[in-house]
DNA sequence: CCACTATATTCGTTATTTCGAATATACTAA
DNA sequence: TTAGTATATTCGAAATAACGAATATAGTGG
């Protein structure tokens, strides 16, 4: 695969790679909203949303357009969503593989090993 | 949505927004790979392969068993390949958007504004 | 035991990200 | 014009990430 393809990748990813903007990003799944109210439901400082929408902006995930004095932010891509979709079923497959192992450890090991183990 | 499972997937893409992270896991789409074939294919440094291994395994993008000498690596779980397949559509998608959107630029616009504008 | 190979970790440096505070810009209404 | 509201940008500090060089660890075969 080309170096283009793997930097744009790495920039999407760099893109989502905080909670916040995960956030956001999940705002918006349900249509566009104006700025003023994603910062209301996000409980962030207004220059604080406003960069991380401002990197969002830059890494193509959102755009903007402007209404009179507000501006409407929606998701530029719905396959973003499904990426997000994937990693809700991912995390909770891992979560089940997680409980699985610590209950398969707690069956095969005695106790008393538990507390002294290394 | 939950917090921790925001923090989650925030800490996927993290692991993921690196282009030799990106690289790493596309070299191992087709099965598992020791870490030495990996630097050969990546041609950057021993150590610096290493660390990136280190993120991906503490983000428990790959997992690792040990055989000998040598220490394969492997994707932990196939809906991360699946992701990158999604954001390849992606990119060639915007790509096309991006082209159409110069060509209809180039159409619109005489060549004369193109040069002196702003 | 020693020497060799494969991989991981630590360290120091430089670059990037994140945040809040302050400031700037753009729009509306009077 | 001025005042007010919505949003963006800049700045400086603290935290985090990335890299190469050096070193450490674990395994294999004499």
């Amino acid at each position: 695969m080309s170096d283009a393809l793997r930097q744009f990748k790495s920039e999407i990813f760099q893109g989502l790679a905080n909670p916040t903007r995960i956030a956001i990003v999940e705002l918006l799944r349900e249509g566009e909203l104006p700025a003023g109210k994603l910062i209301d439901k996000l409980g962030i400082e207004q220059a604080n949303a406003s960069q991380h929408l401002a990197v969002l902006r830059a890494k193509q995930i959102v755009v903007s357009r402007k209404v009179g004095n507000q501006v409407y932010y929606s998701i530029r891509d719905r396959a973003l969503i499904e990426v997000l979709d994937i990693l809700r079923r991912y995390f909770y497959a891992q979560l089940n593989t997680t409980v699985t192992m610590l209950k398969e450890a707690a069956r095969e090991t005695p106790k008393s090993r538990l507390v002294t183990r290394r």
